[in-house]
DNA sequence: CTAAGCCCTGTTTTT
DNA sequence: CAGGGCTTAG
């Protein structure tokens, strides 16, 4: 492992003859100042190539490992190589076996070869990678929830100091409103203060239609007549007013009695929660005896916020509001050394646990090889691949992770019979328990057995927590649940959740929750609140009339609303993502125009999607058109590599701290990941010892000619490094606009940097990466905010600008900086003050407790809303995983507030049919407004659309005639009116072939003409059916095989007349280049589709372009409809 | 330069 | 299960 981190990979630059074009426009990749930093070396890698894009391939694929290099200083370009990038061909980066081996054989002699310095990746194994997230992420081992609240805290202190005067005069103002406000309720009956206006989606337009509810009736006025006796504080009597009754009687059910709060989408939930929290005070519980549980910090946050807004910001400080993880964590630091740990012990996050499972697995055959004692047994362990070794590892941890979710022991499983997985369970818990370190599980565990088998423990608690209040009760797992029931011995328990929002199974949430708690907690009461606020009644009843397909519902509910129908949900038939795509950015802009100018249109938009995947196309159209957008959750990358680029940029300003140079160094330094952390903690020692700062003992360390401690090499790196420094100071101070200053500086940052960040998402997250693949869309980001920043803020620092125009950009940028931070922080606090102008993308796990105005649900197909997935053998419980698809879809729809839009695809970007989602078929047909891919909204239109709405319900077993197939679309296409393309127009071509298959079936013989079709070798179509042939024989010599009827039908008639024309139309369809094929693909979808319409209607007029074609053809005859106009061209055309 | 064979990969996420 | 990338053999 250490020999290979120093290794080095060669690079074989070319100037071989097919010098790739380079689609991009060369500039992006110019080194200009930048280069003189690496002069030493003569290339700098770039660039990696996406793999849709890589331009090269020297035998049909040669995809994934090109690197458009630059070269860096121009003796290079004059002495040998052309002044246009060049390739270079390298070993795959970030896998282990990258070594110098990868040299793609030159076709024309080398031109130059040169060793890289600055490009050892070799080494890195996926394990260091991890690492490397470690330390961005989890450095001390504190949850992100401890670092929350002392900001919180500091931010809280600047808020005091700052506002101490002014609190005073506010004070005044508050009475003032309040009295007016109060003469106001008098009249309405309904409660207006600021805090009421916008609480879970009520607005007082809302309230005040609602009326009747408010009205206080008999009962609840004796409720409230109690409340009133009971000495209650003013705001508290108020905001108890404002509920409804159901939310009312359960924030004033007797504290004692364990309440059980269902409470469905938009119902109020947080606002009953409130009010719960103020009775328990009003009840004599003192704050500090208060525990509400969450499973954010967000949410945790949030909460805190809400209370604060109604009981007074000290007395929400008072409280503990926290998630489970950090309350655990606490009471495990107070009582280390009882479960065998000290109480700094460490918190093992992914890659740690990962490397503890390994060890685990490693213990376990060593143990079993030891066990049989057999020489050759050792010798078959030796030889094991470490691959396997780490997927093993991966397996394990997964196990283990479920187990401790579930609360299983390592005893548990021996008597279950699974003594291999009783064995690394025990060993991995003794490799934590040796290494002084708990994982997140753990936490919680400990926090079970410390309150059961310590009784001081669970007497403290006893006596701290007399009061507990969890939210999101059905995202609680076994083990979370077992620690709220010691906890809540004393009955005194309230818990909100919905379980038809359960979506986190996978995670170890557990609805039968809500099934213990009935039992555990006898004499409970539960009050359901069933009154949705936030969606129109057209959404509310599409919902919940799909829900009500799922049988395992713990509590059958109907939820109400009294808000207006409003619009039909919007059923979106599209043909492609594509398709999708653009219907969305059009409607979008149609939305946003409608809005009055001054609403924040956009951020009242999202759109939902299962996978991540299917967000990306939306991210590049969003960038293309312009519209701005936000994307939860992935925003890490950017983050990291945006912290970067401000902390390089700091350092040209006055007053810079040491942690920017260190982050600085950290980045630029072109070593191993050890390597530059020895290198980074030696300056820091040395800055220590000598009390001055990191970069003066930088600057001495590097300007030394020789060190102790340095080898030679690492010296010149570190000077060059405070070269750059120098450099990006000097840049600031000349360069007048930001953005170049910033494009320069986020320029020198090297490919190596970026691509460790990125792995570390695409290794251990192996997902794919919701950001682009390289520097340069960080960079868009980056600079849109500088376009925002500058004409928010140009204004106001408009004279300060002038002064500072002489030197620079110094202020402006010590104003860009601070302002990014300002909104960091902003977005810290609560993640939908994310981004207040611009449509959210997000998947539906993340939306869960979020609402917007309007919802697009994207990609609502089957295999994709349902997302099963068959080749793992678990066949245990489809119905159940079938069931939690089916909420995720309830969930999303219960997202919107006023309009809602489905959209689904037909056709796959590998010309597979898909099939709308199976629950689309449990929306009643009443709420549904059934649109299918047309811009055409004439009367006639609604026929068609009637015709396939009828057609949509009986999808699976429908025609072949409504559902158009790429190869229907393709003969469309050609034969007709496709003026441009005029040169192929044999008619007819192909389509008798593919309709001799059902809908089903032609898309795999489709799929199977256009995979071979693509490939070089068989361009001829007299070719083409042998290789189909002789594939079809292949695939029926395996013994499973889905189609193999089909694929026999197949083989008899490939070798008619018709399956040749097919060939060749797929051929030609092939050759047609990529981008204009898929322009052309709408193009005749449309075009398929007004077909449609012809057939049903009998004609429609011929386009002016069709006209003016005839004419000049020389047709005399005046086309009574497009379709005849088609057929009139052909025939000319044909004379 | 190609064909055949091997290997990998395939959802959702918080702490 | 099945498609795709990558490697190797010829």
């Amino acid at each position: 492992m250490a020999d290979q981190q120093s290794g080095r990979i060669s690079v074989t630059f070319k100037a071989s003859k097919p010098l790739l074009p380079l689609k991009r426009p060369s500039h992006d990749y110019k080194f200009e100042s930048a280069c003189d930093v690496n002069s030493s070396v003569r290339g700098f890698i770039t660039k990696r190539v996406p793999l849709s894009e890589a331009p090269l391939n020297t035998q049909g694929n040669a995809i994934g490992n090109e690197y458009y290099c630059c070269p860096s200083s121009p003796d290079v370009i004059e002495g040998c190589l052309s002044e246009r990038a060049i390739t270079a061909t390298v070993g795959s980066v970030g896998k282990e076996n990258a070594s110098p081996s990868y040299f793609e054989t030159p076709r024309k002699e080398p031109v130059c070869t040169k060793t890289l310095d600055c490009f050892s990746v070799s080494g890195l194994l996926d394990d260091e990678l991890d690492e490397s997230i470690f330390e961005e992420i989890d450095v001390t081992g504190l949850l992100n929830d401890e670092l929350d609240e002392s900001v919180f805290e500091e931010i809280d202190v600047l808020v005091q100091q700052k506002s101490a005067e002014k609190a005073v005069a506010q004070e005044l103002e508050t009475s003032i409103d309040e009295k007016i406000l109060s003469e106001v309720d008098v009249v309405d009956g309904v409660t207006l203060t600021s805090e009421t206006t916008d609480y879970e989606g009520i607005r007082i337009g809302d309230l005040l239609s609602i009326g009747v509810d408010l009205e206080p009736k008999e009962e609840e006025m004796d409720n409230l007549k109690c409340l009133q006796s009971g000495n209650m504080p003013e705001e508290y009597l108020k905001y108890l007013k404002s509920l409804n009754d159901r939310q009312r009687e359960a924030a004033c059910t007797d504290i004692s009695t364990p309440l059980m709060i269902v409470a469905g989408p938009g119902s109020g939930k947080t606002s009953t929660m409130v009010g719960r929290v103020l009775m328990l005070l009003n009840e004599g519980i003192s704050a500090s005896n208060i525990l509400a549980m969450t499973f954010t910090t967000a949410a945790a946050s949030e909460m805190r916020e809400r209370i604060g807004s109604i009981a007074g910001k000290a007395t929400a400080k008072e409280l503990t509001i926290s998630t489970f993880h950090s309350f655990s964590l606490q009471l495990c630091r107070a009582h280390g050394e009882k479960l065998g740990r000290t109480s700094e012990f460490l918190i093992y996050g992914q890659g740690q646990q990962r490397n503890a499972a390994i060890e685990a697995v490693r213990l376990l055959e060593n143990g079993k090889s030891r066990h049989k004692d057999d020489g050759f047994l050792i010798g078959e362990m030796s030889k094991t691949n470490p691959n396997q070794v780490k997927d093993k590892a991966k397996k394990w941890l997964k196990f283990v992770t479920q187990a401790k979710a579930s609360g299983r022991t390592s005893a548990e499983y021996h008597e279950l019979g699974n003594e291999i997985g009783a064995e690394i369970l025990e060993n991995y818990n003794n490799i934590l328990k040796s290494c002084n370190a708990l994982d997140y599980h753990d936490l919680i565990s400990c926090s079970v057995k410390l309150l059961t088998d310590f009784p001081e423990v669970f007497k403290e608690c006893q006596d701290s927590w007399k009061a507990v209040v969890i939210d999101e009760f059905q995202d609680t797992s076994a083990m979370q649940y077992k620690l709220l029931k010691i906890l809540c011995s004393h009955h005194k328990i309230t818990i909100v959740g919905d379980d038809d929002q359960s979506i986190f199974s996978f995670n170890g949430a557990d609805i039968s929750g809500f099934i213990s708690f009935r039992n555990d907690f006898p004499n409970f009461k539960e009050v359901r609140l069933n009154k949705n606020y936030r969606s129109t009644r057209c959404i509310v009843e599409a919902a919940s009339s799909l829900i009500q397909n799922n049988v395992k519902r713990c509590q059958l509910k109907n939820v109400l609303t009294e808000n207006s129908s409003g619009s039909k949900i919007v059923l979106k038939e599209c043909h492609n993502e594509d398709g999708q795509c653009s219907f969305i950015v059009d409607k979008i802009l149609e939305i946003s125009s409608n809005y009055a100018a001054a609403e924040c249109s956009y951020g009242n938009i999202a759109i939902l999607y299962r996978r991540q995947v299917s967000g990306k196309a939306f991210q590049m159209a969003f960038r293309d058109r312009k519209i701005p957008f936000n994307i939860h959750g992935v925003a890490f990358y950017r983050k990291k590599v945006v912290r970067t680029i401000i902390a390089m940029l700091q350092t040209a300003l006055p007053g810079c701290d040491d942690g920017s140079y260190s982050r600085v160094f950290k980045a630029l330094l072109p070593l191993d990941k050890d390597e530059k952390q020895r290198v980074i903690d030696h300056i820091n020692k040395i800055s220590t010892v000598r009390k001055c700062s990191f970069l003066s003992a930088a600057r001495d360390i590097f300007g030394a000619k020789i060190s102790g401690t340095f080898k030679r090499s690492q010296l010149t790196h570190g000077r060059k490094v405070l070269m750059t420094l120098e450099m990006i100071s000097k840049l600031v101070q000349r360069e007048k606009s930001i953005s170049a200053i910033i494009t320069s500086v986020a320029n020198l940052i090297p490919e190596k940097y970026l691509l460790e960040k990125r792995a570390t998402i695409d290794v251990d997250g192996g997902k794919l990466l919701n950001e682009d693949y390289d520097i340069r869309s960080v960079l868009q980001y980056l600079l849109d905010d500088v376009s925002e920043f500058l004409s928010s803020k140009l204004v106001e620092t408009n004279g300060e600008r002038e002064m500072s125009e002489d030197k620079g950009c110094t202020f402006v940028l010590k104003a860009f900086i601070s302002y990014l931070f300002e909104r960091e922080k902003e977005n810290f606090r609560a993640r939908r003050k994310d981004n207040e102008n611009s449509v959210t993308l997000t998947t539906i796990h993340q939306a869960k407790g979020l609402e917007w105005d309007v919802v697009f649900i994207v990609k609502a197909n089957e295999s994709e809303i349902p997302l099963l997935h068959d080749y793992k053998g678990t066949i245990q419980d489809t119905a159940a995983l079938l069931e939690e698809e089916r909420r995720l879809l309830y969930v999303a729809m219960t997202r919107a507030r006023q309009k809602l839009f489905i959209l689904y695809v037909m056709m796959d970007s590998n010309w597979q049919m898909l099939q709308p989602s199976r629950f689309l078929k449990e929306i009643p047909r009443h709420l549904l407004d059934v649109q299918g891919e047309t811009y055409i909204q004439k009367p006639q239109m609604k026929q068609v659309d009637l015709k396939k709405e009828t057609a949509k319900c009986t999808m699976k077993e429908q025609e072949a005639d409504v559902v158009p197939m790429p190869n229907d679309l393709l003969n469309n296409h050609f034969s007709e009116a496709s003026d441009e393309h005029a040169e192929v127009t044999e008619a007819h071509n192909g389509s008798n072939f593919i309709r001799r298959f059902s809908v089903e079936e032609r898309s795999v013989v489709s799929h199977l003409f256009h995979q071979w079709a693509k490939k070089k070798a068989f361009q001829d179509a007299k070719r083409l059916l042998d290789k189909v042939g002789f594939v079809i024989d292949e695939r029926l010599r395996q013994k499973k095989n889905k189609h193999k009827e089909l694929l026999n039908t197949l083989k008899s008639c490939l070798s008619c007349d018709e399956a040749f024309e097919y060939a060749q139309y797929v051929l030609r369809w092939e050759q047609i280049p990529t981008d204009k094929r898929a322009h052309l693909m709408r193009e005749k979808q449309e075009h398929f589709l007004k077909l449609r319409i012809e057939n049903a209607m009998g004609s429609t007029a011929a386009t002016e372009k069709q006209i003016s074609y005839l004419k000049k053809l020389g047709c005399t005859e005046i086309p009574t409809s497009r379709l005849h106009a088609s057929h009139l061209i052909e025939q000319y055309k044909s004379l």
